[in-house]
RNA sequence: GCCCCCAUCGUCUAGAGGACCAGGACGCGGCCCUUUCAAGGCCAAAACUGGGGUUCGAAUCCCCAUGGGGGCACCA
């Protein structure tokens, strides 16, 4: 078995939901999965497309059997790599009256359009040069006119369409249009490509978006013009804006009502701190479903139920707080080690130099209090800080307290952690929990001034293990810092 | 405008004629735990778009309406 997926440009979200399910179903079913790259529009061609489809792939853990980078026997896999293979079919296909030159200039199809606009007609190429005669034809080519090469549509009857998910889908031929298959540049249409490559590729089954439907009929009758067979074929519903309305694009990056920004493209998912495996478990539960009411399962789990029964041809939207929550389960679940080398580079974009040994330790306090990489700084900065600075005096007195009392606390405090056995976390509660008593203090009022004089952060993680992590030496040194803010303020 | 697709809690979904006064999850609200914030535990609110059929029986099948989505390029 063999399936295509045929993503071109920057990889969007849509795409690689696309990518994911054929990936999907072909490995569930132990066939083939094929990487091609449809790159037939020169005006839109990126040169760095290519590597950002395979890279993002791969980061993801979706590999490919034949494609870029991996070969294949039914290569190239680059479309502009198979230019004559498709000029060859749509040869045979005019040689066969089953096409034809249509000599057209844009501007008259523009102004056509523009007509039909105007008369509320329906939109369409009227297909003059189908019955030009040849005498007409003579003269077009004698003044060197540019030409495509045209489908010809059967005009009459119907065509009818086997979708996996929907079943049977009829269209009437005569609304059908006369699609073009060559331009005029010589590179074919996604139409022809798609046809040609996937009878040469031997594709045996095609999920793509459900924005291909309207023109399937037309590869239907493409394939039997040639006399080929069509693959099967499954349209996979499209991902609607969050909160907004319409299909999520490119356009729909902006903010949700959330004022969060919405990400689309797969990188910003990157950026914004997701893992390749809560995008993954995300992206299956949108469309498709495991089953035994589940909601986090891994990849080998779903590789063994994945069908196309589960997936669900209904458009929908997408629910981020979702995948909010997905991640932060992954990141909860996911050895500290490995999250700390993940946070490292965040840690450092946010502009901190981090030690990786105190990353490591800090790693398991920060896991249960992000639910994206990118959160890690807001709460665990206060370990990186190589300046650190008191906050606000303000922000060092706790409600019901003043800054006399937060001064003598402070003092005490630190001579009680001066004098502990040991610094573990353990330790400093309990000599602690005995200072608040003695001090007539609340655990949140002592504990709450020592959070704002080690850490300056309102919320951050357990007092006593942060300064466990923090070390005594830089801990005590910070509440003298914090002291002396006070002092001097007071 | 025309064609096509789709339709269960706010959202993602389970449900393939009786097991459904509709189950799960996210989010939201409440309670518990608690040194802040989380995490965790418990509880609650919340849906079959409407109307016709078919059937002893319909969330499930059919039709219509409505709503939403997609398409109508020398883009994919």
């Amino acid at each position: 078995m063999r399936f295509a997926p045929s993503p071109t440009g920057p990889m969007h979200i849509g795409g690689v939901r696309t990518a994911l399910f054929n990936w999907l179903f072909a490995r569930h079913h132990g066939g083939a999965f094929i990487l091609r790259i449809e790159d037939t529009d020169q005006k839109r061609y990126a040169a760095d497309a290519i590597h950002l489809i395979t890279e993002g792939l791969r980061w993801l853990g979706i590999d490919w059997d034949e494609g870029p980078e991996v070969g294949g026997e039914y290569g190239p896999y680059i479309q502009s790599e198979r230019i004559d293979l498709y000029q060859q079919w749509a040869d045979w296909l005019v040689e066969h009256d089953l096409a034809y030159r249509c000599y057209c200039t844009p501007e008259r199809l523009a102004a056509l359009r523009e007509e039909q606009r105007a008369r509320k007609q329906d939109p369409g190429y009227d297909r003059h040069c189908r019955t030009l005669t040849p005498e007409q034809r003579a003269e077009y080519e004698a003044e060197g006119r540019e030409h495509v090469i045209r489908f010809k549509m059967p005009v009459d009857g119907t065509t009818t369409v086997h979708d996996l998910l929907r079943g049977d889908i009829t269209f009437d031929n005569h609304q059908l249009q006369d699609l073009v298959l060559l331009k005029s540049d010589g590179f074919p249409t996604y139409h022809l490509a798609n046809v040609v490559d996937d009878h040469f590729m031997q594709i045996s089954h095609i999920m793509r978006a459900e924005e291909w439907i309207p023109s399937a009929p037309v590869h239907r009758n493409l394939y039997d013009a040639f006399g080929w067979e069509m693959p099967q074929i499954a349209h996979l519903p499209v991902i609607l804006n969050p909160s907004g309305r319409g299909k999520l694009s490119k356009r729909s990056a902006g903010f949700t009502e959330g004022g969060r920004k919405v990400p689309v493209l797969l990188y910003e998912f990157q950026e914004a701190g997701y893992v390749p495996e809560a995008i993954i478990n995300f992206l299956t539960n949108v469309g498709w479903s495991f089953g035994d009411d589940r909601e986090v399962f891994t990849v080998a789990e779903t590789i063994e139920r994945f069908d196309l029964g589960r997936v669900n041809p209904a458009g929908s939207s997408f629910p981020l707080e979702k995948l909010d929550w997905l991640n932060g389960v992954y990141l909860r679940e996911m050895d500290p080690n490995r999250l700390a080398v993940l946070l490292k580079p965040v840690f450092e974009q946010a502009g901190y130099e981090v030690n990786l040994e105190m990353l490591r330790q800090a790693a398991p306090l920060l896991q249960p209090r992000i639910k994206t990489l990118s959160e890690a700084p807001a709460m665990g900065a206060f370990f990186f800080v190589d300046e650190f600075a008191p906050p606000p005096v303000e922000e060092l007195i706790p409600k019901k307290m003043d800054a006399a009392a937060v001064l003598q606390a402070l003092e005490r405090a630190r001579d009680v952690l001066a004098g502990l056995p040991d610094f573990t976390a353990a330790t400093q509660e309990a000599a602690l929990r005995a200072l608040a008593e003695e001090l007539g203090l609340s655990a949140g009022q002592l504990f709450g001034a020592l959070r704002a004089a080690t850490t300056a952060q309102r919320v951050s993680p357990p007092l006593f293990e942060s300064m466990e992590v923090l070390g005594r030496a830089e801990s005590l040194r910070r509440i003298d810092l914090s002291i002396g803010a006070l002092a001097t303020a007071g």
